[in-house]
DNA sequence: ATATACGATGGTAACGTTACCATGATTTCA
DNA sequence: TGAAATCATGGTAACGTTACCATCGTATAT
């Protein structure tokens, strides 16, 4: 008799035959183990502990149809705020049958349909989106998509389920901070120009529509963030707008790169520039002076947008299908100086 | 005749009934087209086409035995310095039949050894870890693993294959830079204490041993890194030791908050405190002062390994098993100041 | 011209698991 | 007490692909 096996690994019929039983009889109690008598139950444990014998995934998939993979787009792997978002997502898929796939969108709506399509052709079990802002074809792509889908950061109207903020009501809260605290010519910094940032804008906008008399200061660039972008288009904007005593950045690195700016020109945080972030990046509260910002449980997030996932997998009934994981504005010393006649809105908190 | 297949997705039968040819020659024009003779590709190719058939990647993996996951074994997600090594992973691999999955070890060896394990029964098709310590009996188990293992980060005796530095070269190398400059009483700041930041200890130890009458002055946590705890450590170490005039950081983050700290107690960087750090994150050349550093290219490393790994899994020679990438010590403005007679060695780079 | 090698193609039997149905034993109900 | 329902278990046939071997025709060597 002939065989093709390779590997020595253990099948579940050499477990079935070691333990005196069938093979489906073996394959239902690793399954559900209560559909098993507890005294077959025992010798099959007992034969799968002596023979080592671990189940082959792709053979129980393949006869199951079942797919264990969760198919997760990220428009960034390096940015942070996603390896936060990640490290949820990996330590609540870890203890399931399931397991992750990763796709890098690199904040290309391009990239996303094509993904999509890809990793849609391979049946995932579920699928997991950054954002609301597919393209249409995706969109319609999706709506009929068998699996369940979630898309995280934002909140708002989802194909199917969804977790995040809204990014634009934490914006506007992170300027009225700095209305409130007596800043009054503030300026808006934004990198990327991805649709978190252009609705921190949009944020930072209506903050303004409540001054009296403000207008707004924009400057805003398609290229990647980071901390020396930020410098420089502080820099910029300094040069242009001189007038300007406060700047909210659309996320911690530009706002770590403005206060970079600042010290470099001699310009005192927070009495001359209030400056306030956006994330809580683990630097800013260490930043000299802190940096106020904005606080998301990116973790968290990760965590429940999984958790959402398996319920539905599980055919659990997942209780909302659509949540705000809400933020909060973090009050640091990048913001607490000035008081130019207005009861500034000092906080306790922070640095 | 009952079918148990649920999705209409067409299989390769299908293809093969619609050009007209067995499914044996359909599965060879997709493995390897030039076995079949044109006129049958050119069929085969449209039925493919026209039927949008994809393959089913379960069956292939279950019918040849090979399994297209490499295991990516990793102390950290949210850290940089391994993201970058990701984005170089997962840019390598993408257009490949192979795909990732990722085990974040935490920096725990016996996390390490767990890991290994259940991965390893899995039967991955290759293997990438950090570091070269592994527990002993890692090490042994890995070695007689019939797949290709690649470590990264470091440079030295590898189970299968290696890339990476000496990170006590590397750290020598930036102590160096900073005796160099002139500075004398040179600190060392370390956290996590995982083998990495021990080896720069080691590199630490060893240039200040060429500096006569020096001697070593650590602070050294087994805490997690981060901005915050540089601040913290430096700060501790500032009340210990009030004469030195230079730290050397074990990373970046450390070091920007040995810079923060300075700012916060008005000491001058670089006049009176030099600082040098690790990695070269994209937030040290932005920095004010910006601070000197040193370069490792996580990204190539982290491309090149999976190269290494695709090549044995093609049957290829691969060059050089232990490949040294090599690092480059940046110079910043953060050392560049003091010159106490020694012929300072200056850079026109950076800064 | 004939034996031999080679290239292209196909049939059949795996790969290791689970779905479906059947069987016999046990319990429940009228 | 007998019929129906339930439970535990097993046999067989899929799942969709590739490995192995066989076949047939054509090119090459003697």
């Amino acid at each position: 008799m002939k065989t093709r096996r390779a590997s020595g690994r253990p099948t579940i019929a050499d477990v079935a035959r070691l333990a005196g039983v069938g093979a489906i009889t073996v394959s239902r109690a690793i399954r559900d183990p209560n559909q098993v008598s507890e005294e077959l139950r025992n010798r099959i444990e007992e034969a799968i502990r002596e023979l080592n014998y671990v189940p082959n995934v792709q053979a129980q998939i393949l006869a199951s149809g079942q797919s264990n993979v969760i198919a997760v787009l990220l428009p960034s792997l390096t940015n942070s705020v996603y390896a936060d978002v990640i490290r949820g997502i990996y330590d609540k898929v870890a203890p399931t049958r399931f397991h992750i796939q990763i796709g890098n969108t690199r904040y290309s709506e391009q990239e996303e349909d094509r993904l999509v399509a890809l990793f849609a052709w391979q049946r995932p079990a579920a699928m997991l989106l950054a954002g609301l802002d597919q393209s249409e074809t995706t969109r319609s792509f999706l709506a009929d998509a068998e699996f369940p889908i979630v898309q995280i950061m934002e909140h708002g109207p989802a194909i199917d389920m969804g977790i995040g903020c809204s990014h634009k009501d934490a914006a506007r809260a992170a300027v009225t901070h700095l209305i409130d605290c007596g800043y009054r010519r503030i300026a808006f910094l934004g990198a990327r120009k991805d649709p978190r940032m252009m609705r921190r804008r949009d944020g930072y906008r209506e903050a303004l529509a409540a001054l009296p008399g403000a207008k707004p200061i924009e400057l805003l660039t398609p290229e990647p963030s980071g901390v020396a972008r930020g410098r420089a288009l502080f820099s910029q904007l300094l040069d242009t707008a001189t007038d300007i005593d406060a700047v909210a950045c659309g996320n911690d690195d530009l706002a770590l790169g403005a206060l970079f700016e600042c010290q470099a020109r001699g310009i005192a945080v927070p009495e001359q520039m209030g400056i306030i972030g956006f994330n809580d990046l683990e630097m800013a509260a260490a930043a000299v002076p802190a940096i106020s910002t904005v606080r998301i449980d990116r973790y968290e997030m990760g965590r429940r947008a999984i958790g959402m996932l398996l319920d539905r997998l599980e055919g659990k009934k997942v209780g909302e299908p659509i949540v705000d994981i809400g933020f909060d504005v973090i009050r640091r010393a990048s913001t607490s100086a000035v008081d130019q006649g207005v009861s500034a809105a000092r906080s306790a908190k922070g640095g």
